[in-house]
DNA sequence: GCGTTTTTGACAATCAATTTCATTGTCGGC
DNA sequence: GCCGACAATGAAATTGATTGTCAAAAACGC
């Protein structure tokens, strides 16, 4: 379904955009990759990244969050199961962790009898930085 | 900033959106409702039925579910804020509330400084109907 | 009714994301 | 080191949901 990861091929375009997730600070759009990359004298496709991006995504090795009204947002992230905290302001994010939440979301589908149970969620606010009105 | 509530003129089409979100069952699109109405007999235009269900979600009567990759899903649910346990296979809607989860994010994002909180949260699964493969 | 103001809706425009498809680049095998 | 099968690329075209436009129609206070 996902991962023939064995025929994925090294090519100058992956290692380009896999290198600039790992070089910049929070979440950017596809669109703000490419024009990066063009920054930087990179020549890569917008498809290409748009390729890029997901086949990172579906392998688990960045973060894809949808704000409200907006384009997807990627970013590399730490391993492991966890979440956002946004500053709809400024886009600044914490990483955080709620095995609380975990429980409780597996639990509530479980009892109305869903399997196969995911879940999404984020939380938005404004950071200190951006709180001085 | 939002509502100007009590200059909402009362209109054949409001009301005939409105009416049909009171009779279906779980979410549905703009373009599904859409296409109800016009098998109601009611004429109504597409970009209508866009901003109506736009007004009655910032009025907070409906919800609005954004599904991963597909287009936005309305419905009118209970009062009160509450959370969605949705089939994948069949889309099937179970409204659900946890205290604890919304406890949660509020201190998770005061401990980081945040204000002004909020949090979007869905859960995905399969549901008994659906399972048997 | 009348006039004002809101609302409607056909159509155009937007815009992220995907598809197309001819060309290019990889890489295992020789 | 070269070949060839096949994955990957990317410019351009396409999709498809949503929003903007604006003249015409409807609602409502009087
Ligand atoms: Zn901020
Ligand atoms: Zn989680
Ligand atoms: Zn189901
Ligand atoms: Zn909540």
């Amino acid at each position: 379904m996902t991962s023939d990861a064995g025929t994925l091929r090294n090519t100058h375009q992956r290692r380009a955009v896999s290198s600039l997730l790992g070089s910049v600070e929070g979440f950017h759009s596809a669109q703000e990759l490419h024009s990066m990359l063009r920054d930087r004298g990179e020549r890569v496709g917008l498809t290409t990244v748009y390729r890029t991006l997901q086949s990172l995504a579906d392998a688990g090795e960045i973060d894809v969050m949808r704000p409200p009204g907006g384009e997807h947002l990627y970013r590399r992230c730490s391993q492991g199961h966890h979440h956002h905290l946004v500053c709809r302001s400024c886009g600044s994010t914490v990483e955080v962790e709620g095995p609380a939440v975990e429980n409780w979301a597996d639990r509530v589908a479980e009892k109305h009898g869903f399997t196969d149970v995911s879940h999404t969620l984020e939380i938005f606010g404004t950071c200190q930085g951006c709180c001085r009105s």
